[in-house]
RNA sequence: CGCGGGAUAGAGCAGCCCGGUAGCUCGUCAGGCUCAUAACCUGAAGGUCCCAGGUUCAAAUCCUGGUCCCGCAACCA
């Protein structure tokens, strides 16, 4: 079997509910996999949970209820939104899952015997009431520590620790020979300046079971556990079937079918150390060769209305209109899942930051989908169903608008394929919204309905028609990644849908044959108005 | 001189790599249209492209210096 298209996503961490950042990387990776298939390509999306660690248990203590309660409960609330929002998942990761503890124990198991683990003592501050060792980022700007932390005092305490120093040298020159490791090339810039800085130090890979007990026991020592590192980054490789002991039993894919991931979709905080130093050291460490290392896409974050907010003393923050807040159930709520999926897409240059405000939201869906994109389909509909009760029929009439909205419409999957080579799917999106804002034009400079008047024209206006209607199509098809449930509403209006594996190199004029029939017209995407706007 | 990003119309952004009339969306103003979700289309006003130097026939773009904002800095998500 060739091999799929492998692409992941972080996992969440499960110590609260998800938020507007989780959603936006699921739902990016879930537009890339459902482009990638459009292209024809087998595609394996894996995404999941990271269930383990302090915090957890130090939540679960206070809520008074055990780790494996506590995160079983906040678990839920994860795919409950992925499948709200149509995120299509082919593996599914909890770090808790037997059979990725397995694969974990057989890592370290495999570094120990190598020697690349070995135990140290260390000593450092400790902050008895929160039961964790404090760096030197914990103190106050004079240097003492906060009243938060209560008691804190010397400790000594032993640990495991991976020999990362070993590879930094080979680590710098993979980067050197790899420049399509990390993507966007500024983060490759930055990954680079700081692995040339790093040198000395090695990772500490346990904590003693008598501070955290949430997570999996090292194979060579009851009294600890792993934790984040190898814990955590493992779930890429463990979940794709990697020296699995129950091949085809265990649930689990082919590895030799997915590896090396084609893209691992991170956040920009943690491409260093982790993803861009820890991660790839350790594949390298257990024996993965450099041709077989994934690949990174690094994506940035919302920031909540601009970050003056939080800053400025006036903190009179706007109040909501329409959202009940900025969560993205709320914001489902209010626009639906493809509003938010769109939103999400269009208004996040990939890799750069972007804003998220209530403003910004209504105008995207109300403007763009709605006004713009939903408006051009029902009034195309209407228009159709009227001047041609017969269907679509063949015509030569034709003209300058009419071939420039041809060519328009043919260079869109090219410019998408390229676009998505560096995975800008906001201007995939801009240009799908651009030419139905051409069709829309088109309309009005042609006007159909104008010609419908005079039977006389009726060979210009079914040759109108049938450009719009086949625009309409060619959008559907390629907005699908981002909006899958909206393409099909669009698609049954229409009265059409692609046929079994279809490609985006099947999209070519000509969709929808003679005699076709377009079905009734109703809204896309109802109009959302705050509350004063709605007056009249 | 720790690293990286940013500064372009009232707001949000593109353009910068590969110099050549400063562009897009929203908002504002005026007009058109009526098939349509009070939607659509056309036009106008609005900018010292952060500052100061330099290179050039020509700089938002290249070079040097500076200011301000944001993020990250390798033992704990």
């Amino acid at each position: 079997m060739a091999k799929k298209f492998y692409i992941t996503t972080a996992i969440d961490y499960t110590n609260g509910p998800p938020h507007i950042g989780h959603a936006y990387e699921k739902v990016l990776a879930d537009a890339m996999a459902r482009f990638v298939r459009l292209t024809g390509r087998e595609v394996y999306f894996l995404t999941g949970l990271d269930q383990h660690g302090q915090k957890v248990q130090q939540t679960a203590e206070k809520a008074g209820v055990s780790p494996e309660d506590y995160v079983k409960k906040i678990s839920a609330s994860f795919p409950a939104l992925w499948d709200r929002l149509d995120v299509r998942r082919d593996g599914w990761v909890e770090t808790t899952d037997p059979r990725h503890k397995r694969i974990v124990q057989n890592m370290l198991q495999q570094l120990y015997d190598a020697g690349q683990i070995y135990k140290k003592m260390t000593s450092g501050w400790y902050s008895v009431r929160q039961e964790q060792f404090l760096s030197d980022k914990d103190r106050e700007p004079d240097g003492s520590w906060g009243p938060q932390w209560g008691q804190v005092e010397e400790r000594e305490e032993e640990n495991y620790y991976f020999r990362l120093s070993d590879h930094a040298a080979w680590l710098k020159e993979f980067l050197a020979a790899h420049p399509d490791f990390v993507f966007p090339a500024n983060r490759l810039t930055q990954l680079i300046n700081s692995a040339a800085e790093s040198g000395g130090t090695d990772l500490c890979i346990s904590r003693p079971k008598t501070r955290l007990r949430w997570g999996i026991e090292l194979p060579f020592d009851s009294d600890y556990v792993t934790f984040v590192w190898f814990d955590a980054l493992t779930n890429y490789i463990s979940f794709a079937g990697f020296r699995d002991p129950d091949k085809g039993a265990s649930g689990l894919p082919a590895f030799e079918d997915l590896w090396p991931c084609d893209c691992h979709v991170i956040g920009k905080d943690i491409l260093i150390p982790a993803h861009g130093i820890y991660w790839p050291i350790m594949l390298h460490a257990c024996g993965v060769t450099d041709a077989d290392m994934p690949k990174i896409l690094v994506h940035g974050f919302w920031n909540l209305e601009g970050r003056k907010y939080s800053k400025s003393e006036s903190v009179e923050a706007k109040p909501l209109r329409v959202l009940a807040d900025y969560g993205p159930n709320a914001i489902a709520d209010a626009i639906g899942a493809d509003g938010l999926r769109y939103f999400l897409l269009a208004e996040m240059a990939t890799g750069q930051d972007a804003d998220l405000s209530e403003e910004r939201i209504l105008l995207r869906y109300n403007k763009d989908l709605a006004d713009i994109l939903g408006n051009l389909l029902n009034r195309t509909l209407n228009m159709a169903r009227k001047y041609l009760p017969a269907g679509l029929a063949a015509s030569d009439s034709d003209g300058e608008l009419h071939q420039g909205l041809r060519a328009a419409v043919a260079a869109l999957p090219g410019n998408a394929v390229e676009a998505m080579k560096t995975w800008q799917i906001h201007k995939v999106l801009a240009d799908c919204i651009d030419t139905a804002r051409l069709a829309n034009e088109f309309i009005d400079k042609t006007a159909p309905f104008k010609l419908a008047k005079d039977p006389a024209n009726a060979a210009a206006v079914a040759a109108i028609m049938r450009h719009v209607v086949e625009t309409l199509a060619h959008l559907s098809v390629l907005i699908s990644p981002a909006m899958p449930s909206t393409a099909k509403r669009i698609q049954t209006q229409l009265g059409w849908a692609p046929p079994d594996r279809f490609t985006l190199s099947d999209l070519k004029w000509g969709l929808l044959p003679d005699g076709h029939l377009p079905g009734e017209p109703q809204p896309l995407f109802p109009k959302v108005l705050p509350p004063e706007e709605v007056k009249k």
